[in-house]
DNA sequence: TCTAGATGTTAGTCACGGCTAATATACAAT
DNA sequence: ATTGTATATTAGCCGTGACTAACATCTAGA
């Protein structure tokens, strides 16, 4: 099983397969904001443990379990996502989700996602949601104040 | 500022010390599930960062630092726990509440408070969700079937 | 009060996941 | 083809936080 910082750099080098052709550790280097070493670190790891393809030097391509696994972790950090969003929390949602999405248990997710879909399907719902967490979020900061 | 590590140690001390008169390092290392070296350890760090106060073979005592984090850690937690029983969580909601509480932002943390009550205050709005909720994991787990 | 068993600490090891400094390789430009 | 720069890797360090084995201290019972 992936470690927490693992699953980091596989889901940024998914991401970066889905949209460019080449991959570089420069790249998952300034995205999550390491050193250069420790990118070369995961991903020897991330090779031991079959989810990657690479030799020194060279391309860095998902196997088929890489694959299946990067669209796991992307899709689990959208349901996160949305789910901030939906409940209009205020705070840095990509950063909030990178931050716990390796901590949330399967069926929490889908406890994520069916809210969302509830909040879609009940937009009358929502709304009455969002103007008492937005008059909730007032009482908070006037209280901040004081 | 403390790891999650110290977080968990601190909250458990807090527990036992509003329960018993005395805290020992075997309690905390078996409701943690950790040998008693790591107890000794965290101690140790606890005490470095004002938070314990102790001496070897002796009482464990907090001091009005720790009283004050493990106040806030309790608390926390328990936000989190009512949120996952509000969304009925099929899970084990207190080792899950444990898993996530050290990556949730302040802000998260009173969206999650402020959902909770917003349906306290609208039971039709729960019941309505909760119908939702279980219709939703009857589906899943008929496709888990098949 | 002596001692056995319970409790707690120390010492030393390990894996993880960062880092810097030094080195190796790739590649583009002359 | 050579070389300079960008890119990547290796080597080695560090802190965290677990562990075991060995040792120290405490305490209750005889």
């Amino acid at each position: 099983m992936l470690t927490p910082s693992l699953e980091d750099y596989l889901e940024e080098i998914y991401r970066f397969s889905s949209q460019k052709d080449v991959v570089r550790v420069t790249d998952i280097s300034h995205r999550l904001d390491v050193a250069m070493p420790s990118v070369t670190k995961a991903l020897r790891k991330l090779k031991e443990q079959g989810y990657i393809a690479y030799q020194r030097y060279g391309v860095i391509t998902l196997t088929e379990q890489g694959n299946l696994a990067g669209t796991f972790l992307v899709a689990r950090n959208q349901i996160i996502q949305d789910f901030l969003t939906c409940l209009y929390a205020d705070c840095n949602i990509p950063a909030e989700a990178e931050a716990i999405e390796h901590y949330l248990s399967a069926t929490t997710i889908k406890t994520f996602r069916d809210l969302v879909n509830f909040m879609k399907e009940n937009p009358d719902i929502h709304q009455k949601l969002q103007e008492y967490l937005i008059m909730q979020n007032k009482k908070d900061s006037a209280y901040a104040k004081s």
